[in-house]
DNA sequence: CAGTGTCT
DNA sequence: ACAT
């Protein structure tokens, strides 16, 4: 694994290639047992339109959409707890994020051919002085990135399986969303499409 | 407003 | 990019 970043992209700090393949094709077979427990699902958003990525969670906590609102919530939608944080997603963050405390949810999110995620913030957070990690698998994805603030000029850059992405300091409330996915780009997922994982510390 | 549609 |  590298430790430094490969740019800097306002204030994201981007590791290209940070996975090796072997690494990539470990996370992706640690990620299968994950959804076993935690079948993904596509949430609702609060002004009614179901998102088109699919998700689930692990860690202590698990990121969750519907008609209220965004949360945090301790369970599934179907009722148990989130699986554990596999150890090959918890030693990208140890290595990267430069904090000790370890992250409380991993966000599992899925893109499928067309799938896209608006410009947002991560703000559902406790407290925002922790960063938060960005890992890219499968299918390469155009990641935007805005300002601190809705609208404004914005910068994109490709994000390729393997890649890692750190939002932390002035860059953590920065808006930032993927606006489409080379679809079938990396032969990582037998049937194509993106994962990414965020890591993030929830209170 | 973590979506979608429309116009430049 | 921006209105909603």
């Amino acid at each position: 694994m590298d430790k430094d970043a490969t740019l800097t992209l306002r204030g994201f700090e981007i590791y290209k290639g940070f996975l090796q393949s072997a690494e990539q094709t470990r996370m992706v077979s640690d990620l299968r047992e994950v959804m076993k427990l935690a079948p993904p699902f596509s949430p609702q958003t609060s002004y009614g339109k179901p998102m088109s990525v699919r998700m689930t969670s692990a860690g202590r906590y698990g990121w969750y959409s519907d008609q209220t609102g965004y949360r945090y919530t301790r369970t599934h939608p179907s009722g148990p707890d989130w699986p554990a944080i596999p150890e090959s997603v918890m030693q990208v963050w140890q290595t990267v994020s430069g904090v000790s405390r370890v992250p409380d949810c991993c966000l599992i999110n899925f893109y499928g051919e067309g799938a896209r995620m608006g410009m947002h913030q991560d703000k559902d957070e406790a407290d925002f002085r922790w960063p938060v990690v960005s890992i890219s698998l499968g299918d390469d994805g155009l990641f935007r990135i805005g300002n601190n603030e809705r609208g404004g000029k914005t910068e994109s850059i490709w994000l390729s399986s393997g890649d890692v992405v750190v939002m932390g300091g002035d860059a953590r409330l920065t808006y930032h969303g993927v606006d489409r996915i080379r679809f079938g780009s990396s032969a990582l997922l037998p049937k194509g499409g993106r994962v990414n994982l965020t890591l993030r510390v929830v209170d």
